[in-house]
DNA sequence: CGATAGTTTGATATCCTTCAAAACCTGTGG
DNA sequence: CCACAGGTTTTGAAGGATATCAAACTATCG
């Protein structure tokens, strides 16, 4: 399969073979790690920036009262911040969802690269601000939708990005999360995550069951989300 | 007054006289704004990059239904995105909450300090996954705190912020932000904001009037909303 | 096949919204 | 210097969305 970051750099720019060989050399150390471990715990100082090739990550803060709010989902072809190490030290975590294979790169090979191919740094650079604007748009998920668009919404959303880098077959994906999951992304609680996807399931929206999504009718789907794909700055729109 | 970049960007790293010039040289091409008019609008294609000297500046949007979210706070000593420009379009607005003094950067001129003057690069460069980190936490501040200890923690993290750059007076600061500002910022409806408030404000916690915000008890304020200022990344803590 | 995590259900409580109106500012023009 | 206009803050009453608590049900996996 090719390398998930290299499809969606491409959404952005024409990525030359030279910098695919780029990219495919920062990822010639992948690791397999187990479900539910942390990749980066806060207080870290990590050396060595992340690029998930499978699976599914999330980045995540504990309060001291011991509520959990997930804040970002990372899918193969996202990098854990291209310049973590900038920072005296991480102020979250970083978990994963699922088993995951994560390459390891270390700084000094990043930089190297940001160095050398421009062009590629360049469009790294884009997605560090797509990335951003994600946030940006969760932000406004939580305070300006309710429940049942809320959850929409972010379906939506990781159907589109997962569809970028080739994890979407047909009118169906992996979804590896829980309702509890979804429930501390959305800042809501499972008991009301799970009647709301029973009317998502009632209305015909979605079909969910063992981790596996099914969107019979994405377009039903944005329109009851209100979703704005503009956010996510693929200018070849996607579908 | 010092330049407020600078003093933020010397709480990450020494910065010398010369990188001083060369921020003052940035700032060479100073605007003022009216209240409330918009320096970008969403669709906007920026070739500037927006260095805000004084005043107060929001991002935020506006969706279908007529809801805004603000999503972030910009005061002085904050760029608006250093890298805009790499962007195909603005997927939301900055707009000014008071009068405003703001340096206008063309993108060749940002690109050229960053590439001559590497120190000052990864300064700018902390600077922005400290923003990162900001909007991280307002993330978690909507999801996981209830009306009360989400707008203390708001006040606690305006504090510091202005702080660093020499905007509070003793015990004092300006909120240049109505209750709708403040509402549209924390996902609430103004009459609520207004009544959390006057609970604030009979707790003792802070003295709001006329523009003017005054924290007789920092730890108090602290301390109802759980504050923890790591994510503000401010290694030397202020205070 | 029992243990454990995840999902579903019901009943009740609460936080926050909605709507509507009054009171209060602040600036402006006469 | 007053009057008026528009934005902002405050108040009250009532409704709704979501939380909380507790228990049952259902998968999944060694």
């Amino acid at each position: 399969m090719e390398n998930p970051l290299a499809a969606k750099l491409s959404m952005f720019a024409d990525i030359s073979l030279d910098d695919k060989a780029a990219l495919n050399w920062l990822c010639d150390d992948v690791r397999v790690f187990q479900p539910k471990c942390d990749v980066i715990k806060e207080g870290d100082r990590p050396e060595n920036v992340f690029l998930l090739v499978d699976g599914w990550a999330m980045r995540y803060k504990v309060l001291p009262n011991g509520r959990r709010q997930i804040m970002a989902y990372l899918i193969p072809g996202d990098l854990c911040d291209i310049h973590v190490f900038i920072l005296k030290e991480m102020d979250h975590c970083i978990g994963l969802l699922s088993e995951a294979r994560i390459a390891v790169i270390p700084k000094e090979k990043m930089l190297s690269v940001l160095d050398e191919r421009p062009r590629l740094a360049r469009a790294l650079w884009w997605s560090s601000l797509v990335d951003d604007s994600v946030l940006r748009e969760w932000l406004v998920n939580m305070g300006q939708r309710n429940a049942y668009d809320r959850i929409a919404h972010l379906l939506a959303e990781m159907w589109l990005r997962l569809s970028v880098v080739g994890r979407v077959d047909g009118n169906s994906m992996q979804l590896p999360l829980t309702q509890v999951d979804l429930a501390d992304t959305m800042g809501l609680t499972a008991v009301h995550v799970n009647r709301v996807l029973q009317q998502l399931r009632q209305d015909g929206v979605i079909e969910l069951a063992s981790g596996t999504l099914r969107i019979p009718n994405i377009e039903k789907l944005m329109r009851v989300s209100a979703f704005e794909p503009n956010y996510l700055h693929l200018q070849p729109r996607v579908n």
